[in-house]
DNA sequence: ATCCGGGTATGACGCGCGTCATATGGCCCC
DNA sequence: GGGGCCATATGACGCGCGTCATACCCGGAT
């Protein structure tokens, strides 16, 4: 029984790539360390403030990152299969800055953070995949910054879907499908904006065959109409550069 | 000559907290292949897209990380002394995400990529160094995606300044001096509107001795003041919470 | 002295979108 | 079945602020 999932850990730790640079042994030592746990849509998997002992990497599933605004809450990132999560709060043992959720059925593995500074210390190829997942996370943050900037609500949901299907996008005969379940609140999240504008926006948009909403997925039939979509509207702003 | 040069650069070495857990030999070693240079207001340090080829550290002055939007740029980040300087992209020897440039008289230091990543291997303490700073970075980042949310204009300016408040200011006989010289121009950018906005928003402040502008200074003579004039506008707004 | 470029300032105009109200359909639980 | 909750949808209203135009001041170049 415990024997069955050890193994089964075991197998867990070997699939992911960040603990891929490690040796046979310290894979099995990680693997004896480490717990895996499975969680369902909506679990919160910890609130901001908690405080990080153990560093997350997701095995399958997706988690979210969202942050308490006074003025409703903000979606900052994504997390999927194969990702650290909060790997910087961890490493400063500091309470997380963020709440994070479950948005589907995931099971996540935790590294204590004792073992974790481990293999910081020990395995410099281990430092540069948590790094390189540092730096994916700084530049999301730069064009998300960049984006939040003015642009209009149309056009900052377009480019939020052109990130996801470029991201997650497989192509399909309607065209490319975006396999992943947002409500129209969480989309309005992660653009900064209400529900109710998202709503209006997906569900024109749906009319119109630019972006059609499925169970539990997104279908693109033509990118560069959704790029359209996103840009054209600013032809009704009067004087915008556009060029 | 060249004495006398490389006698300051270790001097300055030995001054920068990034540099202090290192042995004195490997001060030398970072002097003898360390260079310092100095800009003037608005020269550019590089342009997004160069070759990130060595690590940049500022020892006086300030700068400014810049992205250039479709719709006007903003500034993402100011950098000030003792801080590393686009850690990120020299690591992962990638093409700068953004143009950095000097705000006022600057003086850097630049180490090659090289002896860059000896230290990183060979110091512990100056990899947690580093990591620590990439860590506040992201803070600052995520927190900046938080504000530009929805919030009013005004708002955000008086979050700017209170934040600046904490980082520089100083006490004084009329309030907190925040001796920092930033055009309505580059306030604009830093939160994400136009310039007219911000004249707006600065000129009534000063007049109402909200937040006065001074020579190359601010002057916030209250910073409950400020902080009720970012929030108070917000009871304009129909049903806003506020609460 | 003249011109020019850049920073600051102020007014007019109007669209985007946040806010509020209301309606519909699906799902769970008594 | 009925009531409650949630997601989706749609319309009305109006303020914030982006856009454009104009004006003033100052320092540098000619």
């Amino acid at each position: 029984m415990s024997e069955i999932r050890s193994e089964r850990i075991l197998s867990v730790v070997r699939s992911l790539p960040v603990f891929r640079g490690l040796t046979p042994e310290d894979q099995r030592r990680v693997a004896s360390l480490a717990d895996v746990r499975e969680y369902r849509r909506g679990d919160v998997l910890w609130n901001s403030g908690d405080p990080a002992e153990a560093l997350t990497v997701v095995v399958s599933g997706r988690v979210k990152i969202v942050r308490h605004a006074d003025l409703g809450d903000v979606i900052l990132e994504i997390f999927e299969a194969g990702e650290p999560v909060g790997a910087i709060a961890v490493y400063n043992y500091m309470p997380y800055p963020a709440t994070a959720i479950a948005m589907e059925p995931t099971s996540l593995l935790l590294l204590p953070r004792r073992e974790y500074f481990e293999l910081l210390d020990r395995h410099p190829e281990f430092a540069r995949g948590i790094i390189r997942e540092l730096t994916k996370l700084t530049l999301a943050l730069t064009r998300k910054v960049e984006e939040m900037r003015g642009q209009r609500v149309e056009t900052r949901i377009a480019q939020l879907f052109l990130l996801l299907a470029e991201r997650m996008g497989r192509q399909t005969a309607e065209g490319i499908e975006v396999p992943i379940h947002l409500s129209r609140q969480e989309v309005a999240e992660m653009v900064g904006t209400t529900v109710e504008s998202a709503i209006r926006v997906l569900s024109r948009w749906g009319r119109e065959g630019v972006l059609v909403t499925g169970e539990k997925r997104f279908v693109i039939p033509s990118r560069d109409r959704l790029r359209e979509a996103g840009e054209l509207a600013a032809s009704n702003a009067p004087g915008k550069p556009l060029c």
